[in-house]
DNA sequence: TTGTATGCGTTATCAA
DNA sequence: TTGATAACGCATACAA
């Protein structure tokens, strides 16, 4: 029962023991049976079954140049969108044999080039990044290289890789009208720091959006910390006394901090106002009456990635860069 | 701008440019600067920067038979569980300059074995798992082999594996203590079918603290499914008509399924029924009032799981199998 | 202090 | 049909 770790069976000992050489292992390996006696081939099947051999896919990733793995980088694996994304990604990946090398970048720009560089020396295949943004030279640098990237769910400025988001711009008009609709007046766009591209473009969105549908410029307030929603949720009030008005969150954080500071402030949906936001999350059928919000296709987001990468990888290597959008659906609830 | 991956630098190409044997550069990489004078080192340092040059982890790995790369497998990602622990394992690697190749085996013990055999190709270090179940002679053979396993939050009946655990038995203890204190006379203790250690180690904890604190038989309530939880929620309500009661939810999904089908039922808490149970997550807060909920470290099981494989990897590879428990809290709020 | 030669477990190019 | 043999990029025993 020795616990130093016993020397796997290497393809030289199936060769002896099948009394072929390593060629013709390696052949069957890799599934040239035309290069071998229907002897040799039985043979060898049994063999492999009974020494119990795997092939080790280090050797074989450093002799074929590609490893079948994965990089995929999340910024903040905490968030309840990771996991269903990493889902998705994993899901797919199995189907194609593929392996993920996961790694949790905690939305911090230089830990997300650590990891890159870091997977790189991993010889991953290619990369799906759920980029901390701040990054674009690094990352174009890189994929001078030839790594192929694909963003997911976060896209850069540049439009020079593949991505995979969904169609959130197009639904927040959609739920804008419904808001206009059912009666509101004014509706408060509620986001944290300006600090990646969902965000911003988020935020863009409803800024130009807005004045369409409501006929005045977008309220929109910029969150600093978690202790401040309830501030800038009474100044919002205040500021709208005697109006029927909503509070338009811009992901599932904030609208979470948002309930919070209702129940701090003694408010009640769709009473005193209206909340609604972005990302559906399990919870929010929960909070009484619910809470209408944005489904986002993150599942499939995370397929995507994969698909589009394949294609790269086997299918075109030098592919225009493509943008995929995913639609989104608003989940209406007592909220609003 | 050619998409072909560029050739990397190799250590043959520092050498070259260095005008040193790659004997020297591999020993400058493994930091032997005692094999080499002052000045080919600085020669060394610039030339490796200069040209970007970054060793290739799989031939290192491949000639030092240890890849530095954990597997690590999770029953299910997208339980709101998963991601915390794998921040734990993820950050703790960080600092060992590991690496995690994640699975996600569904809570399906086929997938499981298929994902080990997987990552053992890929020449994992070890593998820290957070097991599906029914794989016990599975595991044991694998191990045999001198694969280090370190078992995250689910234990085996064999006490032949590392495993880090919460205490989440003495926690029920005095959960129950809280509630009887609190008056309640009768606790059902509702959970999903037993298909993992932790459930079963659970409802046996339950079933056997249960009549030392109340005086009577436990009453378990296992759920088939979803639609279920609303049955068996009426029927509990049935059978203790006029009496105190109170659920205790086997983890968070049952809890988030209990509040779900009191809100169907037009039960509200603590009045009709008291509810309570092991997971305090996030929204828990949200829900009227706010649910009382056993907090696990979650976070510090990652890192434990880490520690623990560091150790017997480095320190002791023959270590005897350790059981590390780590305490759990209990967060009071409107629901009981 | 430095270098030569060999091997890690594969795959690929020859030649037989 | 098969098999030597040379890579892949790096680490190391052994020489110098």
């Amino acid at each position: 029962m020795d616990k130093a770790r016993a020397k796997r069976v290497t393809i030289v000992d199936v060769a002896a023991k099948a009394g072929v050489s390593k060629t013709t292992i390696s052949r069957y390996l890799n599934g040239k049976f035309e290069y071998m006696s229907e002897k040799s081939r039985e043979r060898i099947t049994g063999v492999i079954k009974e020494m119990g051999y795997r092939p080790n896919n280090l050797a074989r990733s450093l002799k074929s140049q590609h490893s079948r793995m994965l990089g995929v980088i999340v910024s903040d694996i905490t968030s309840p969108f990771s996991p269903i994304l990493l889902k998705g990604i994993s899901d797919c990946c199995e189907r194609y044999g593929y392996r993920i090398l996961i790694a949790n970048s905690d939305d911090d720009p230089a830990k997300e080039r650590e990891y890159i560089l870091s997977m790189l020396d991993q010889q991953v295949d290619g990369i799906i990044l759920n980029t901390a943004g701040k990054n674009t030279d690094f990352l174009m640098e890189v994929a001078k290289n030839g790594v192929p990237f694909v963003l997911a769910d976060r896209p850069l400025e540049v439009k020079l890789f593949d991505t995979v988001r969904t169609a959130d711009q197009e639904i927040m008009v959609e739920l804008l009208r419904y808001l206009k609709g059912e009666g509101y007046e004014r509706v408060g766009f509620f986001l944290e720091s300006l600090t990646n591209t969902t965000r911003i473009r988020r935020c863009n969105a409803f800024r130009d959006t807005y004045p369409e549908i409501f006929h005045e410029a977008a309220p929109i307030y910029l969150l600093d910390s978690q202790a401040d929603h309830e501030t800038v949720l009474r100044r919002f009030m205040l500021e709208n006394e005697g109006k029927r008005k909503a509070v338009y969150a811009a992901n599932g954080v904030v609208t979470m901090h948002v309930v919070k500071a209702m129940q701090n402030l003694g408010l009640q949906f769709p009473a005193d106002i209206g909340v609604c936001g972005f990302d559906d999350w399990d919870w929010m059928s929960l909070v009484s009456g619910g809470l209408t919000a944005v489904k986002q296709p993150t599942y499939r987001v995370g397929r995507e990635c994969v698909k589009r990468m394949m294609h790269r990888l086997h299918r075109n290597k030098s592919a225009m860069p493509k943008n995929i959008e995913l639609p989104c659906t608003i989940i209406v609830r007592g909220s609003t």
